[in-house]
DNA sequence: CTATTATAGCGAAACGTTTCAATAAAACAA
DNA sequence: TTGTTTTATTGAAACGTTTCGCTATAATAG
C-alpha cells in the first residue's frame, strides 16, 4: 500500500536538491553550514535555503544521528517526580537544556530499582548523550553506580554524592544549612529547641544534624536528647508528613519544654505544624518552626514558613553545565575528571519563627 | 583518530552475525522476532541470542528507526511545569507511556507563545509519534491549534477543549465539580456564600461559575453580587495566590456577611486563608473555605483543605490511551475520529469546611 | 606561459538497520 | 521419477544523511 514514491511522507535533501539544482552533498553543506560552506557563495546558499524553505524540508533526525552519532538528548532520571522538591530542579534542568538546544527524555523510576533499571536499559538504547539522576529519595544502591558507569555516558547525580567519586554531583551544603537554621533559632532567643530529625539512612539528614551538631558546640547550646526524635526509614514520600505529624506528637507527650522545633525538612515541618496546631499550640506564638528545602508550598502556607531554600533550579543548571562539558570534552575525545559541586542554601525567613518574648 | 574498526565504539548487528556464524539478515529476524522467524529453528535461534547476549549487542535506535519511521517517543508539551497541578498529570502520562514501552520528552513552554512554537519545531524534528498538549494555564489562541495541526502528528490537549473539534481533548467537568461543590457548602447550612471567581478568560473558570450558578437556580439560593469578585487576566500562575489574598481582603472590606467561601482553585483558596487569617476570621470555626483542584500541598494545609478533586492521573491515562490508539490507526492507515473525554471530579471533604452552628 | 592555490560543486561510500526477492535444501505429492 | 510446497538462509537494496576525495574552473604567483 505504501509505496515509496507516489505519497512519499517527507521532502528529503534529494528533494531540495532537485529543486535547487545542486546536489545533495551541497545543500547538506550549506544547510548545516559545515566547513566547506565557506567556498560556497551567497547566491547559491540564498537559492538552496530557499528552495528548503518553500518545500518545507525538515531533516531526518535519524539519518542525521545515525552518521553523526549525535542527537542532541538528555536522559533525565527521577526518582520521584511527585515530590515538590522535584519539579523546581527539574524546570531547572530543561531551562538550561533548551538553551543548549537539547531535549530531556524524562524517566521517572517510582522509586523502584525495577524500574530504574529499565528505564536506564531504554534511554541508554535510545544513545542519549547525557544523563541526569535525581536522587531526590532514599536508596540509591552502590551497584546502582556500576548500572550507570556501564553506559560510559556523561551522568550528573543531583542530590547525593557517590562514594567512588568518579561519576559527577550536584548537592547542596546541607551541614551549612543546618546550621544557619539553628543559627536563626538561637538568634531569636530560643534554647529549648526540638528535633525531629530525618530518616538516618539518608546522608542528607546525617549531615543536617552534623551542622545543628556543630553550631550547638560552637556556642554552646545544649541539645537535649529528650526533644529529639528521628523519622523512621521507610520509603514513601507521600506518608512522610504523617509519619512527622506522629513523631511530633509523640515528642508533645514527652512533656518537655521547647520553644521552638527543627524539622528535617519542610514536609516534616508541615506534619509537626499539624500536631502543634491540634495541640492548641500557637506557631509562631508559642513555639517557632522552621523547615528545609523551601519547597512551592512553604511560602503559601499560613504561617509561611521560615526555611533553608535550596537553590533547586541553579542545582538543575548546574548539572546540565557539568552534562554539557562532559558531552563536548567526549567529542573531542579529551578526559575529563568528574565534577562535584556543593551549592549554599539560604535562610528564608518568613512567619513561621519569632523571637522569644 | 577515530577509525572505523580499530576502537569501534558499539557492536552492531553484523558483529553478532559474524559471531554466531549466521547473516545479518538472520540475526535481525530472530531478534525481532519477524513473520520470518516461524522458519528458523530454535536452535538457530537460541545460537544467535546467545551470541547477542554476550557481546552486548543493543540495537541502534537510529537506524532502526530510519527504515520503520517509528520511534516509540511522544512529546509532552507542558504550559508551566512548576504549577503544582501539573505534575500529578505527568506522572500519569508517563506512567501510561511506560506500560506502552514509549518514552516522553519533555517540552515546557514557560506560558510563552514563542517557547511554545519552537519546542513544537524541535519535537516534530524529532519526529514525535504523537503529541500531548497540557494546557494548564490560560492562552491557547486559535492558532496555536493550526501549528498543531500542521504537525498531523496524533495530538491531544488535557485541560481545554478546542473550538474546532478536529483535535482530540481530554478534560474535566468543572461544572458538576462546582455544583457539587456549592452543594456541599449548601449541605452544610450555609446561605451567605462568597466567591472567588478565576480569571474570565479562563474557560474553566466560566464553566465552574455556570455550574455554581445552575445549582443556586436549582435550589433557589440568592447569589450576592456584593460577595463575588474576579481574580484579574493575568498570566503568571505564582502570584495568583497574592492576587486571590487580595481579592479576599477587597471582599472583606464590603463589610458583607458571609459563612462560607468558594474558591476558583486551590490556589486562590490558599490566598483566601491568608486573608482570613489576618482578618482574624477562623476557618473552618467562622467561614467554610472550598477549593478545587486538590493540589499536593491541600491536604497539607492547616486546616486541610475541602475541594473538588480533578482526577489528574487518570487524565494523564486517558491522554495516552487516545493518542496511543491514534498512532495505531495511522500505522494501519485507518483515519480515527478526534475523541473528547471529560471526566468527573470529586468532592473530597477535609477540614476547611463545617457545618452551620 | 605555466604552476600553484583558492573557489565551487559533485559522486559515492558509509552509518546500522529491515525487508524483499532469491536460492537451496528438504519434505511431500503425483 | 518429477514437480510442488515447506523450511532455512541469505545478498542486496533502501531509509536520509554527512563527508571524503575528486574534478574543474578561476584567480594568483612565478
Amino acid at each position: 500500500m505504501r509505496q515509496r514514491n507516489p505519497n512519499k511522507a517527507s521532502v528529503t535533501i534529494r528533494d531540495v536538491a532537485k529543486s535547487s539544482g545542486f546536489s545533495a552533498s551541497t545543500v547538506s553543506i550549506v544547510l548545516n553550514n559545515a566547513p566547506l560552506a565557506r567556498y560556497i557563495p551567497p547566491q547559491t546558499k540564498a537559492r538552496i535555503q530557499r528552495a528548503a524553505k518553500t518545500l518545507g524540508y525538515r531533516p531526518n533526525v535519524f539519518a542525521k544521528s545515525l552518521r553523526s552519532k549525535r542527537n542532541h538528548t538528555v536522559g533525565v532520571m527521577v526518582f520521584d517526580i511527585t515530590d515538590p522538591y522535584c519539579t523546581p530542579i527539574i524546570r531547572g534542568i530543561e531551562n538550561a537544556l533548551y538553551q543548549a538546544s537539547y531535549l530531556p527524555i524524562l524517566a521517572d523510576a517510582h522509586n523502584e530499582r525495577g524500574r530504574f533499571e529499565r528505564y536506564l536499559e531504554m534511554l541508554l538504547e535510545r544513545r542519549i548523550e547525557g544523563l541526569i539522576v535525581l536522587a531526590n529519595w532514599l536508596f540509591l544502591d552502590i551497584n546502582l553506580l556500576a548500572d550507570i558507569e556501564r553506559g560510559k555516558i556523561p551522568t550528573v547525580i543531583i542530590g547525593r554524592e557517590l562514594e567512588s567519586d568518579a561519576t559527577s554531583s550536584v548537592i547542596v551544603d546541607d551541614e551549612a544549612g543546618a546550621y544557619s537554621a539553628l543559627s536563626h533559632l538561637y538568634g531569636l532567643g530560643h534554647r529549648k529547641i526540638a528535633f525531629v530529625r530525618g530518616p538516618k539512612a539518608l546522608s542528607s539528614s546525617r549531615a543536617r544534624w552534623r551542622g545543628a551538631q556543630r553550631f550547638a558546640k560552637d556556642t554552646g547550646l545544649e541539645l537535649d536528647p529528650r526533644l529529639i526524635v528521628d523519622l523512621p526509614d521507610q520509603r514513601n514520600p507521600n506518608v512522610g508528613v504523617d509519619d512527622a505529624c506522629r513523631m511530633t506528637e509523640e515528642l508533645l507527650k514527652r512533656d518537655r519544654q521547647f520553644t521552638a522545633l527543627m524539622a528535617y525538612d519542610d514536609m516534616t515541618a508541615f506534619g509537626a505544624l499539624r500536631a502543634l496546631a491540634r495541640a492548641g499550640i500557637k506557631v509562631p506564638g508559642n513555639c517557632s518552626v522552621v523547615g528545609f528545602d523551601d519547597i512551592n508550598p512553604s511560602q503559601l502556607f499560613v504561617p509561611a514558613l521560615t526555611t533553608i531554600r535550596q537553590p533547586m533550579e541553579a542545582m538543575g543548571t548546574a548539572a546540565v553545565t557539568i552534562v554539557n562539558d562532559a558531552i563536548t570534552a567526549a567529542a573531542e575525545n579529551r578526559a575529563l575528571p568528574a565534577v562535584h559541586r556543593r551549592l549554599a542554601a539560604e535562610l528564608v525567613i518568613r512567619d513561621s519563627t519569632r523571637a522569644i518574648p
